[in-house]
DNA sequence: CTTGGAATTGAACGCGCGTGCAGATACCAC
DNA sequence: GTGGTATCTGCACGCGCGTTCAATTCCAAG
């Protein structure tokens, strides 16, 4: 098990990806050692090194993918007409895709300072554009007259870290059921913005 | 430079837990070695081990006395009569706070993972006593009929993520003053919670 | 000036770290 | 089978880690 001849350039072993995304969630990137990663996968140290050219680029690798992965499966989600059904698509989408990766997620925002100033640079610019996504949903509102923030920037900063959090209490099988909780938020959002 | 003989059981060294304090919440604590922190302070790596015990409880006194100080800093102020004046009271402490001590609160999120089980249940409690000052607000608020939240718990979840996330992209000198981001949260929360 | 305890140093301990690499092994085309 | 190449092991390297402790320095009280 490992990539075609030489080259780090291509997709990191799956298995060595999984087992990484999950240790570093559980302990964080640096209480992570690479032999650690390596026993989850069932392989020695130094196998590693097939599939990464080193840590640090093992994390940058998980933080781009899912990055990539939030930025593709929002493009492909339907959003309705008009700002009012894009604003409810974009919490729905946030919280249902925030607990289905909720591994990665927490990933994405913890440990970014484990990053190379050019790696973070990379994600950093990723996470703006995906937030950019909910500003405008917000200015279309905001000039069509059916929301009235104050400011779009902050109020996309505010829905985002209110929508995020769902992961930091969420557990399944608890008092409420994912689509409660997608419904009570979309009520908050909504008249938080609404004009 | 060091405490009375023996006992670890008071306060640890100030100038230590700044240099803790401030090296935690740049580098992440697993990052950060004692040999640095002493250092930062101007003494030897061993010279620490006359104000904590292990570097692990280091990490507690700070997270420690940092909720002990929102939930004394809270219990003193002016809360105004009502839950509508009760929760702008909160919103705009939560923010100020929260800006005020940016680092503390960054590492009472960041590392609640270091703690061994038993520091981590108290820190977690202080959490949520904190959680329920606002959960309080809000329940009052809706049995006298000015607020109309689906579910409190929720609602209290929410309200705090978001007006935490400030800590995450506001800074001085920035295009918004403390006080208008202030009142722009202010009246998201309200419209949000509003009956 | 002496003295005794508090404060601090500096060296040491065993350990695990990220990474590199020579050699062993597994697997596939012929 | 045989050859070759993709895959992986096993060990090594130098290093910094958290923590301990005997020895030293500092400083105030007598």
């Amino acid at each position: 098990m490992a990539r075609k001849t030489g080259s780090h350039s291509d997709i990191t072993g799956p298995r060595v990806r999984a087992a990484a995304l999950r240790l570093f969630a559980r302990d964080g990137f640096a209480a992570v050692s690479m032999r650690q990663i390596a026993a989850e996968v069932g392989v020695q140290a130094g196998a590693l090194y097939l599939y990464t050219p080193d840590k640090q680029a093992l994390l940058f690798d998980l933080l781009k993918a899912h990055m990539d992965d939030v930025l593709s499966h929002w493009a492909a989600e339907p959003k309705g007409s008009g700002p009012q059904e894009a604003l409810e698509a974009f919490v729905r989408f946030h919280i249902r895709f925030s607990l289905t990766r909720a591994e990665a997620v927490f990933l994405s925002y913890m440990e970014l300072r484990n990053l190379t100033a050019d790696h973070f640079a990379k994600i950093e610019a990723l996470r703006r554009a995906y937030e950019d996504q909910l500003e405008a949903i917000l200015e279309e509102g905001q000039a069509s007259g059916a929301f009235a923030v104050p400011d779009t920037k902050l109020a996309t900063m505010a829905i985002i870290a209110m929508l995020t959090g769902v992961n930091t209490w969420y557990r399944e099988g608890g008092r409420l059921s994912r689509d409660r909780v997608e419904q009570i938020y979309q009520d908050m959002v909504r008249s938080a913005v609404q004009a």
